[in-house]
DNA sequence: CCGGACGCCTGTCGGC
DNA sequence: TGCCGACAGGCGTCCG
């Protein structure tokens, strides 16, 4: 499910309510996900305070005590925080316990996501160390994206997704930001101009910035914090409409694959 | 270093 | 109605 839009809108969502709180305790319902949650997880937080929650790429870092709680939400997971959490349900994982009685759940169907515990300082994490710079860090810009596709011969969208060189930008947002800056999703991505990727790192950043505002985009289960789901997925101009008119140009959207991955573009905005 | 394929999981949907 | 394969928002790992 979730590329940066979502994870950020999770992010706001549940620092508005456990930034300053005291942990009073973890319950580990199912332990199984990407990683196996710690063992020792709940030393680690057990009455401490969270001091901020942070988000690096898709990772959530919750600053606590002597470390980080990294979380990661995977194609399927979610948090929510609780007032009075109801029943626990299939697939629900984790619970954090606060003084102020709130539950913060973590819940992932498919089991993509991760909770681990990471020592400081959370960039020599093993996960964190190799990301490339965030899509909003003004390192991020035509002449970095120029400069690092030089010699790559893979499609564009692919090095729009690789994560060494930068972080946060998934199926959909690529999609959509090449859809933006009319470049083809299979071009190679040499052959892309200087001036093309300075606008490519601004339709990146539009629509992720378009995306957080209307609280991420939610295709099937999606929901913020508060269980509110979002709305950018009405937005979309190719992503998930194959077949249907461009709503620039009228033409129908094309499909395809790279890699694994569904591609979706318009043949005449964006030319070969 | 680069690029591609695979695997991890469950749920859903379309076609027969 | 049931079954079966394809596919889904991510990404670490392995191999050439």
């Amino acid at each position: 499910m979730p590329e940066l839009p979502e994870v950020e809108t999770t992010r706001r969502g549940v620092a508005a309510r456990v930034i300053g709180r005291r942990i009073v305790d973890l319950q580990v319902y199912d332990p199984r996900l990407r990683w196996p949650v710690p063992t020792d997880l709940k030393d680690r937080l057990q009455g401490y305070i969270v001091e901020a929650l942070e988000r690096r790429s898709k990772y959530l870092l919750f600053r606590i005590g002597l470390g980080t709680l990294l979380v990661h939400l995977g194609m399927t997971g979610s948090l929510r925080v609780y007032s009075r959490p109801p029943a626990r349900v299939r697939h629900d994982h984790v619970d954090l316990v606060f003084d102020d009685d709130a539950v913060l759940r973590y819940h992932d169907p498919r089991r993509f996501g991760a909770m681990l515990w990471a020592p400081s300082p959370v960039d020599a994490h093993p996960l964190l160390r190799s990301l490339g710079p965030e899509p909003f860090d003004p390192a991020f810009d035509g002449d970095y994206l120029w400069r690092v596709t030089r010699s790559r011969t893979a499609a564009i969208k692919l090095a729009l997704m690789d994560s060494r060189l930068v972080v946060g930008v998934g199926n959909i947002y690529a999609n959509e930001a090449l859809f933006r800056a009319a470049i083809r999703p299979a071009t190679p991505a040499w052959r892309v101009g200087r001036s093309r990727l300075t606008r490519l790192v601004s339709e990146v950043r539009a629509v992720l910035s378009e995306a957080i505002a209307k609280g991420g985009s939610t295709l099937r289960d999606y929901v913020d914090a508060g269980g509110e789901p979002g709305y950018f997925q009405l937005n979309y101009y190719v992503y998930g409409r194959a077949g249907e008119p461009c709503r620039i140009c009228g033409s129908l959207i094309r499909h395809s694959r790279l890699g694994a991955r569904s591609s979706f573009y318009c043949g005449r905005c964006q030319r070969p």
